[in-house]
DNA sequence: ATATACTGTTTATATAATAAACAATTTAAT
DNA sequence: ATTAAATTGTTTATTATATAAACAGTATAT
């Protein structure tokens, strides 16, 4: 029993600061006074923060004041502010996987993105906490989990599937980040027009030369960039546009696999 | 002539603060002193900063002092902080861009990927500043235009081109935030070992279990997930691998759209 | 010549993270 | 049961931040 405890904190010690944290690997005190607080509670009382007002209004004061209690006692429980932005992000992953696979591929990549995308929506500060490496905290691991799970049998190594969810992962960054600051804008009473540039149209057009963006020059004026009329784009939505592409280069990849592994037995049995 | 200038004022008036400054649109004083600095200088001095000790290091304070000036001198050139952010942001966005085409659409886009992913490598805090809405700076838009440029005889529409080159930037954006934070983590005497998570093999392969990670559990175990034997890998980098599968699907949009205006065009004739 | 608009500086304010010292409290060792 | 050790939440202090306001000096327009 002291001995698993002793190997608990061990591979704490493996991990940086907040990830040991967030696999439970640090150890209750034993002394002292009784905690009034937890790190559950503080996490979660940051993160409603964060919701409600942006991740620069989560000061450590402001935080522990939503508690009733001061700055430092925070301290007691997380060793510095960088652990409770990690123990903030590794929370928010904790999203309802679906237990069961969608009969087409398409639809399980599609819903991957989706449900990641919506975490930048949901948390919009998400975005603004730095990669500092490959995941390592527990609600993370469980997301690439179920990647692999709908990828169980495709004709590809491990190698190539953790490529797969690194590209999906990245993409749902990269839009979710895009959509965020659209919502954004829209709640800070901009609108959705001045996001996407429309309300610069005027200034663009006075501003790109045909001489100096020859092949801008028509789109600008055209009001395509600007997206002036949003309801004329034919191929819809940007960000679904992209991660179809994203699924036909995919789809690519497995035919030429299935081909080169049915080449393979073919080999084998003659 | 002072016609011109008010129009200048005018058009800078529509911008978000920096981005007016960014094209040059706020007129010079005419009375008062000569003025010691200049907006170039105050920008390249921030540049130097953030480049050598990070976004964090770039206080008001320590860029005017880097320039033998005190933090409230710089405001009477750039508003606020956030301008001078945007202007480093365009200021860095000036890349030599090649004059001519390669014949391979493919490299063309390769390219694209590879000098917009150097940003962020040459300038590490170029990722931390979050996107606020569509390209609007001129160095910044002259980029996309060579992006138009090189897929100017696609058969696509303007929708179709502005959202592959959204769709490239953004893996651009995603790669090369992982690229930095790689470079980073090397730079910060950390190894490339801890930033693939080598350093975690042990403490993961004791905390992921394959009963809550079925999936994940045999690739950690494999040494896969952590990338434990990287010349094994036999697909070589996922950023490069990533980029391939989306320039495949890029590349099968394109050969459908082909057919399809082959067909109308049959039906035109016929 | 003089009013005006600007310069860079000094001073001041408000807010941040967190280190250090504190008395009070609970547990472990004796 | 008593004492020593560990931990609690608080108070106080330190250092750093962006930027507002008031300042004396300077170049230009009238």
């Amino acid at each position: 029993m002291s001995k698993d405890k002793t190997t608990e904190q061990d591979i704490g010690a493996m991990l940086p600061g907040g990830a040991a944290l967030s696999w439970g690997l640090v150890k209750p005190p034993q002394r002292g006074p009784k905690r009034e607080l937890s790190i559950r509670q503080i996490v979660d009382a940051a993160i409603e923060i964060a919701d409600r007002d942006g991740l620069s209004a989560v000061s450590m004061n402001r935080v522990a004041s939503s508690l009733g209690y001061t700055a430092m006692s925070l301290y007691r429980y997380i060793p510095s502010k960088d652990d409770l932005l990690l123990l903030m992000q590794d929370a928010v992953c904790e999203v309802p996987l679906p237990d069961e696979d969608a009969p087409d591929w398409r639809d399980n990549m599609r819903l991957f993105v989706k449900l990641s995308m919506q975490v930048f929506r949901d948390h919009p500060w998400f975005g603004d906490i730095p990669i500092s490496g490959v995941p390592i905290t527990p609600n993370n691991l469980r997301v690439i989990d179920w990647g692999l799970r709908f990828m169980r049998d495709f004709p590809l190594n491990d190698y190539e599937k953790i490529s797969f969810i690194l590209l999906l992962s990245n993409y749902a960054r990269s839009s979710g980040l895009i959509q965020r600051d659209m919502d954004l804008a829209l709640k800070s009473g901009s609108t959705a027009e001045r996001f996407s540039g429309t309300d610069y149209t005027l200034a663009l057009k006075a501003l790109v030369k045909p001489e100096q963006f020859p092949f801008l020059y028509p789109v600008i004026m055209s009001g395509v960039y600007t997206e002036e009329n949003p309801g004329e784009n034919p191929i819809g939505n940007d960000i679904d546009f992209g991660l179809e592409r994203i699924l036909d280069g995919i789809e690519h990849y497995l035919e030429m696999k299935k081909k080169e592994q049915g080449k393979e037995k073919e080999e084998a049995n003659g």
